[in-house]
DNA sequence: TGGTACATGTAACATGTTACATGATTAG
DNA sequence: CTAATCATGTAACATGTTACATGTACCA
């Protein structure tokens, strides 16, 4: 019963959300794409997958079902010394798939017009987030770590619009 | 027999790289790695998989194994018409999956040492890549597509080191 | 009282990862 | 001859995605 595999970092993202008090599946759900759904997405069937996971393990615990079913978890000691083991042991490197750069890469098999075409839908919706984010960052408060987070996603979305600026006439349209 | 869901985008990827000639599996995924490994990640696993599956939906055909059981694959028109359709439709989102921005949000959890550690090698690693990519585009040929998406890496690493170096000292180490 | 949002969960499948088994060829 | 590299492939599993089934509570 030692020596389980390490947390995968959905599971520990969770824990770390428990560390607040319980929250059902539902509310975990909503508040991991609020706080960290910008860069670790996950949906609905992995927080429910996660979360038997994790009872079977003893990392949290379900607590009895209240109106409409609403079952709160509660993180266990064992979940946080799972999660203080994960934080502790460090990250590893990020992974960017990025689809439209590999349509960029095979820029050569598309008439121009549909590149840039395509270029400028993408270049809308960073525009957006961008925008988003630059909204959100006037009304954080003063938590470094959120501020931090917050403010990746602000570089990353000016850096990318920056390349869409200085991206050629064959593929950004003349 | 018609109407097969659309390809996946590492399925297609590895036939726009059949475009330029037969390939084997070997070949296709060092190519891969080495032109779109940045960002579209894929392992050997992965391209023997999508070969075998695209194979037996006649979008490519095996050649005869030679030396050491090479065995070279060919786009077919079928193999060619996917190719076309998946690039005309569009890329979707990128996906962006940063566990040490997690492990940052969460960083409340850490010794504020340990914190500053972790940040300190990733951005090292950051620096590296950056140096990587300036070098390969002092080499670079004409190629605009080329040029555009070592572009992205060059302004996506720059923006994430200039990040590194704007975090407050709770998060860096002072 | 009827529609919408809440809430849980499962099933099926797609994709990604790691490890292993097998053998050929080449370089030293 | 032998170790390293080349090369293919499979197995097992982890993770991510989509769709569906079921039902509850709230609000207009």
């Amino acid at each position: 019963m030692p020596s389980e595999r390490p947390l995968n970092s959905t599971a520990a993202a969770l824990l770390g959300l428990l560390h607040d008090g319980p929250m059902t599946g539902w509310d975990l759900l909503a508040t991991a794409q609020l706080v960290i759904g910008d860069f670790w997405a996950l949906n609905q069937s992995q927080v429910y997958r996660e979360l038997s996971a994790m009872a079977g393990a003893g990392l949290v615990e379900a607590g009895d079902p209240g109106p409409r079913d609403r079952r709160p978890y509660t993180i266990t000691d064992a979940g946080r010394a799972a999660f203080a083991a994960w934080v502790r042991r460090g990250p590893g490197a990020e992974t960017v798939r990025f689809p439209l750069l590999l349509t960029i890469a095979f820029g050569r098999h598309l008439p121009p017009g549909r590149l840039a075409e395509i270029v400028a839908e993408h270049r809308a919706r960073h525009r957006e987030r961008l925008d988003g984010y630059v909204e959100l960052a006037a009304g954080l408060g003063p938590d470094p770590y959120a501020r931090a987070t917050l403010d990746f996603g602000i570089a990353y979305e000016r850096a990318v619009l920056d390349w869409f600026d200085g991206l050629p006439p064959e593929i950004r349209g003349g």
